[in-house]
DNA sequence: TTGTCAATTCAAGTTTTCTTGAATAGTTGA
DNA sequence: TCAACTATTCAAGAAAACTTGAATTGACAA
């Protein structure tokens, strides 16, 4: 993933209304769920929605698929991982310390002997 | 990390400026590296620095400690990691497709459903 | 065709974020 | 004390992001 990616990538998860589309949607699978259904589970109006999922679809972390009137939109697993891959390899080098505070590194963590993980806040 | 904070975080992520400077501290560890020295090896203005150094501070991914006239800044490796462990792990619900992509769930993604990775409340 | 429904686009206004030069605070050495 | 240096804060303006109601498009059913 190039820089200019992730940066909208970054930015597209920056913001409360669509951290919860993510959340929602991610669970739903590859199905994913109609925008009306989505709208009213959330609560928020159309236009709005509609700003926040085109953010999402355009940064490359959801897709949509026209069903009948109804347009499901999905989260691109690949999307999501490769943003948080960027951030992980790319900016941090794989820093070990990093990688064991964000929990999905132990490998690389405990290779380097890393000096224990200044307390975890929630362990 | 909560979700307020998790925010904070992504949306100090989300410039490039800011990529840019976790880029360039991480690699110096504890120690870090002096406001001037940043400065001058991204080539921007002090007091637009000072503005993206104090943002990344306040979302608790960089620390700072005054040495005589200097202030050095430093990553905060577990501010970074919890950051992308609330992406992983309470946006995403340790998808193991997301942790497949992001190349750091090797377990989760290899054991596919398998939910054990999240280090920081398992078990 | 006509009416209805689902979703998006448009336009306007608001808010937030970012950049820049000028001014300020704090530290050190002469 | 004074001058030099490092970094931050301030103020103003510019740019970008967000929200809202109204209008529009496209699909379906009667």
């Amino acid at each position: 993933m190039d820089r200019s990616k992730a940066l909208a990538a970054l930015s597209a998860l920056a913001h409360e209304t669509r951290l919860d589309l993510i959340r929602l949607l991610t669970p739903q699978g590859n199905e994913g769920m109609a925008a009306g259904q989505i709208a009213e589970t959330l609560g928020i109006a159309a236009p709005r929605l509609s700003f926040h999922l085109s953010a999402l679809e355009q940064a490359g972390l959801l897709r949509s698929r026209k069903v009948a009137r109804n347009v499901f939109y999905s989260v691109d697993p690949r999307g999501i991982g490769l943003t948080i891959s960027y951030v992980l390899n790319d900016c941090c080098c794989d820093n070990p310390e990093v990688l064991a505070a964000c929990g999905h590194g132990r490998d690389a963590a405990a290779d380097q002997g890393v000096v224990a993980v200044s307390g975890t806040e929630n362990t």
